[in-house]
DNA sequence: TCCTTGTTCAACCGTCTGGTTGAGGAAGAG
DNA sequence: CTCTTCCTCAACCAGACGGTTGAACAAGGA
């Protein structure tokens, strides 16, 4: 073990069932039995879930009698998206520069593949 | 399996040898030989990755000659940030009616971390 | 034709993962 | 204190995952 947490996050969102939790949690806290209910698992299998998602700094749990609320902490989310928007924003570049090469090039330019 | 794309997408980022290949062909296109280069894995493995990332729609092989130059799709970026975006404003929209509540209370609300 | 290069397929192996059941801890309610 | 409720820990199981080795396929180059 012993990922990144950038790894952890992502899979831990590569689960649909956490991908559910989360976007139950963004509507509001709740507790494990409240989020285990729509799903035909057990509470343990949920609260494995919650763990993982825990680890990965995606939701918090504080102590309120014997109840556990869980609430989402939704700035682990910019992580991910700086990490995406970095690549995909690389990649467009790298498009427009080989868009512009290609529109400046001499139409006799040798292309292997294609002596037409 | 079977699982949705954004389920394959998210895993496929959860290895950090798949985020690093990503990197790489954010870069510019590249071979498996190449791609395999840097690492101390067989190019096997390296083939398997692509494999997952292929079938997350996160790249695209074609065909030239012997060699299999692996492409990067970018589209695919939006997926995530779509769903990433949606949740994160909405816990944050959360937050803010919170806030609001909060602010509108009276004065003896019990046990506030910070008065003045 | 045979040979070389680049890549994939197939089988196997140890580990991680999502699920189960069963027991146990924490904190009210009686 | 005892009982009940809510939750977690421990052990176990089947399947997926990342890696390996060895063989096979595809497409030039000799």
């Amino acid at each position: 073990m012993a990922a990144d947490e950038l790894s952890r996050v992502f899979a831990a969102l590569a689960d649909p069932t956490r991908r559910d939790i989360v976007a139950r949690l963004a509507v509001g806290d709740a507790t494990v039995g409240e989020l285990a209910a729509p799903y035909d698992v057990t509470v343990q299998a949920v609260s494995k879930h919650l763990r993982v998602l825990e680890d990965a700094g995606l939701v918090s749990r504080s102590r309120e009698a014997q109840r556990r609320p869980v609430h989402l902490e939704a700035e682990v989310f910019d992580l991910m998206t700086k990490w995406i928007e970095r690549y995909r924003r690389q990649a467009e570049e790298r498009y427009r520069r080989l868009d512009d090469v290609l529109r400046s090039l001499p139409d006799d330019t040798p292309r292997e593949g294609n002596p037409s």
